[in-house]
This record gives C-alpha cells, sequence and structure tokens, in this order.
DNA sequence: ACTACGCCGACTGTAAACAGTCGACTTCCA
DNA sequence: TGGAAGTCGACTGTTTACAGTCGGCGTAGT
C-alpha cells in the first residue's frame, strides 16, 4: 500500500484562487507584467480562465503583499518601485532576517540548523551554473529557510509577505545585478557565524549581507 | 465655500468591503468573536449585510492578518494565540520597530520627529485616565507613529499587518495585563533615546520595553 | 469656434445563484 | 444489536448577473 500512496496524494487540487495568486506573483515578478500597467478584471479572469469573484480575491492578497497599488476608484496597476523603497524594503528585510539569525544562536538544536542551512547552500550552489531564476529561487530559499527554522511563524509570515517586494527588487534593478548577491561564500558566512553561537555577530554579517545586497540593486 | 466644503466631504462611502474589514477586525479583537469560534460566511453576510462576494474579500485579508486561522476545507476560524505566539509576535514587533528607532536616528529632521512623538505621548497623557480602549488606542497610534515617521512605507506597511495580532495578543493576555505597558514614562525614555541621536541607544531601549511588555503579556 | 450638455462604453462594486463536498443522522440488513 | 450504506443538511468554492460610476466623444447651442 505504502508503494502506491504516494502518487496518489498528487491530486490535492489547490483552490483556483491560489493558482491564480501563484500565476500573477509570477507573471508580475518576471515582468511579464511590466511596472505601472494597468490591470483590467475581466481581461486577466478571460487569460487565467476564472471568474471575477475568485481573482478578486487574490488581487487583493497581492494588492496587500505590495505587488500591485490601488488608483483611484479600485483600479489596480502593477507597483513601481523606485530605489528609495527598494533600500526601504532591504532595510524591512534586514530586520526581519537579523531577528532570524539572533534567534537561531540562541536555539538548543543549533548544530541541526546550521546543517539545514547548509543543505539550502549546497543547493545554491548547485544551481550556480543554473539559470538566472534558479540561482534566484535557491537564494531566496535559503533566506526563507533561515526564517523558518526559528519555529517563529509570525516572522516566517512577515517575511514571506515581503517576499514578493523582494523579488520586485531584483527584476526592476535589473536580474544582472541580482547575482552578485547570490555567493555561496558570503551565505556561507551567515551559517558560520550563526555556528558561533555569538547573536550579534550573526545579526552583524546579516546586516552587512543585506546592506552590500541593496547598494549593489541600487547602483 | 470653504465653510460648507469640510461637511460635504463627509460622503466619502468607504467600500464595504473596507466597512466589513473594519467591522470584523473590531468585533475580533474586541473579543464579541471569541478565540476559535468558527466563522460561518452566510451568517456573517447576513449579519453585516453585505454579500459573501464582498465579505469573502475580507476575511482573506483577516486571514492574512493573522487574525482568521483557514481549517481544512476552507473553513475560517478566529485564531487562538498561546504563549509561545504572542513572545514571537512581540518579538517581530521588537525588530520593526528598533528598526525604525534607528532610522529615526539617523534622520535630519530628528527635531521635528521627536516633537511629532511628544505630541503622541501627550495624547496618551490625557488618555491615561479613559476608557482601557482609549489607553490601548493612543498606545498603538504612538508606536505606528514612530514607524510612520521613518517615511518607509514598507516598515509601515509591516507593523500595521501584525497590528491586528498585537491587538490579539493584548486582548487575550487579559486587558487589565496589558495596561501596564502604556505608562508615559517608559514612552519619554524611548523618545529620549531617540533625540539623542545614537542609534544604539534607541535600539536598546525599545527592545527592553518590548521585552518587558511582552513579559507582562504572558505573566 | 468654443463651450456645455448628454450619450455611450468600459470598468469596478455588489449581489444572487449554482455546484461540489463533507459530516451527521437514519435506516436497513445480517 | 451492530455495522454499513444511504440520505439529508450545511457550508464553502465558483460562476454569472446586475448596478453604479467615471471618462471620452460627439453634438447642439451660443
Amino acid at each position: 500500500m505504502a508503494g502506491v500512496t504516494a502518487p496518489l496524494l498528487g491530486l490535492q487540487k489547490r483552490s483556483l484562487r491560489e493558482q491564480a495568486l501563484a500565476a500573477l506573483r509570477t507573471a508580475i515578478t518576471s515582468g511579464e507584467l511590466e511596472p505601472g500597467r494597468h490591470l483590467v478584471e475581466t481581461e486577466l479572469s478571460d487569460m487565467l480562465q476564472i471568474s471575477r469573484g475568485t481573482l478578486r480575491e487574490a488581487l487583493r492578497q497581492l494588492e496587500q503583499e505590495g505587488l500591485l497599488a490601488a488608483g483611484p476608484r479600485g483600479r489596480l496597476s502593477v507597483r513601481h518601485l523606485d530605489e528609495k523603497e527598494i533600500r526601504d524594503i532591504y532595510a524591512v528585510r534586514a530586520a526581519l532576517e537579523s531577528l532570524a539569525a539572533r534567534t537561531l544562536c540562541e536555539l538548543p538544536e543549533r548544530q541541526q540548523v546550521t546543517e539545514s542551512l547548509h543543505k539550502a547552500i549546497d543547493a545554491m550552489a548547485a544551481a550556480a551554473n543554473g539559470t538566472l531564476e534558479e540561482r534566484i529561487e535557491s537564494d531566496l530559499e535559503f533566506h526563507r529557510t533561515l526564517c523558518r527554522l526559528t519555529g517563529n511563524e509570525t516572522l516566517l509570515h512577515s517575511w514571506e509577505s515581503l517576499e514578493g517586494s523582494i523579488r520586485m527588487s531584483i527584476m526592476f534593478a535589473g536580474l544582472e545585478k541580482g547575482v552578485s548577491n547570490m555567493s555561496v561564500d558570503r551565505h556561507r558566512d551567515i551559517v558560520a557565524a550563526i555556528d558561533t553561537g555569538d547573536a550579534t555577530l550573526a545579526r552583524k554579517t546579516i546586516l552587512e549581507h543585506m546592506d552590500t545586497a541593496a547598494a549593489n540593486l541600487v547602483s
């Protein structure tokens, strides 16, 4: 039985709303829907083959994630980020991830934590010669893991609600600029800092990492 | 003309969705909808006199704010916070507000900033003998102002998306416990720290404030 | 020619209807 | 009497229809 259950579990149909959400997020962060573009509900619902009501729920969430901006009379458009906003986003991101790093330092199971992080970095290394998208994904996955391992659901949730904006920052700045932030070595430094258990050092390492990353993006 | 325009501006009908959102948030954070309670869409749409579609958009946002938890098959219930979650929420809150404090220290117009903050504290002092709700409102308004004054919209938005959880924490812990966190003096200390322009000191002051606040709530 | 009025199309806000699914209760058979 | 199958009700997921509002365009009146 155990051999056949796995494939059978595949028929968990995510709701249309979730699928629409994912599709729109991808379309926006990939630049298929360029910044400033007006989104017409009927148009999108036609494209995605879903009803407007379902679409609207997804749009509302994207709005709250900061990927969409509301204009007069509820008109939505793809948000446009300027350099200051990118710096602001990365400042908040740095605050969240430095909390994560500090928290991880004080965890009793720090050993397993750094192990998981090293695995995430290995995934980055494996993607180093892959497509740009793969590299971005593995990088974000590392940072998401950093937050997840703290066990602080609120922290993870806050970070994830920022993830869309982070992706937009990378895209807006130009993908090539973002690549320099995905050095495997720099990430190993972060894990090493956590491994020492020195919360102050870990925090400092993350803050510097984010400062550099933001600087690279807006340069 | 100027004399009559003001009252005429009153007919800005917020969308039903926003009204529903506000009503539900109040109902939850006031305890009218107790934690764990199942929310039935038809029931709520009847109560609020709106359609299910409109209601669902509001529910989706409350879900993302962490006030509602999704169960199997999309069933929503009012989230229940345990002590760990309250501590986690306050850890994230501390990270955000300490970023705010640090940012404010580096602002050139620090003079006006501390002035605005002092005004917010004056409002707290004025509410000190008012109802519990007034005291909570003025306290949260101070902290929201702290974030707003940074000019970092992302920071403000992240904080606001946490506000509902903060309110739930206060309510869940019992309102009387929360009152001890609203000391006017302790808030003046925060402003004083920012006034020195010493970012490290300001950060430390906020972190201690939040540590104490969380400890008071879960004690 | 210029302005003001009114019509038309597009789009969002809101409501109501339809479909599918799960749990509980009942009933029937062994 | 115990259990399994069937039935009913409630609820969510999704779709379709209706109402209101704003902007643009043409037209008539001056």
